[in-house]
DNA sequence: CGGATATATGATTGAGTGATCATATAATAG
DNA sequence: CTATTATATGATCACTCAATCATATATCCG
């Protein structure tokens, strides 16, 4: 089987600056809509939008409790992922700034 | 500073199937662009395309030795990404399985 | 029931993307 | 110098995507 295409689905989903804030925002536990996009500043229909995508890719859970539903990480290595992106920037700022110093 | 899109720029260059061949192919190590787009199956242009936009984003290392240009992966970190995105499917895989099973 | 709150969805729009074909550039061999 | 090989780039096109506004749906409260 090839696996190209889902996995290439996964990392798209991380790789948007919306849905990669609410995924920061998530690190710290489930969180419902009204929290979610007041905390990121985005609209709560784009919000809403980003986190069905991110459900339907398979990478957030969602539960609903009264009128709120919330959301959270579904797996332990999208933040793994995440942090790993963060080393790569960081290394590339710092080699960007060598390169700099020695022009 | 908000790193957000610097950090999603990299995750999204992952995200593409012919990006994610193009890894794939190139944790053997250095090859050139006439390796990589027969391995892969996409055009030459095409092909071209995509590493220059991975070197941009600094995630492509490039070497020229005469008519040859070689690509290589910059960073050991792309494909500790790869193989936890690869994770993530495995577990979506059998997780729906299960609730096939289940029903 | 009627109003308020929380979330989702339809329609639209502008911007961005990936692929393709044709062509340009660069390096090397003969 | 010319032909050949390797790679990059311009132009184009269909398609996808993110954001926005307006509206629909659902739940709860009084």
């Amino acid at each position: 089987m090839d696996t190209t295409h889902f996995r290439a689905e996964i990392l798209k989903a991380l790789g948007q600056p919306t849905r990669l804030k609410i995924i920061d925002f998530l690190r710290d536990g489930e969180r419902c809509v009204c929290e979610i996009f007041p905390a990121i500043g985005e609209e709560q229909s784009n919000t809403s939008r980003h986190l069905n995508l991110m459900v339907s890719t398979g990478i957030l859970f969602r539960r609903k409790e009264g009128v709120k539903i919330f959301y959270a990480l579904k797996h332990m290595e999208i933040m793994e992922i995440v942090d790993l992106a963060t080393q790569i920037m960081t290394q590339e700022i710092t080699g960007r700034h060598r390169l700099l110093k020695a022009a």
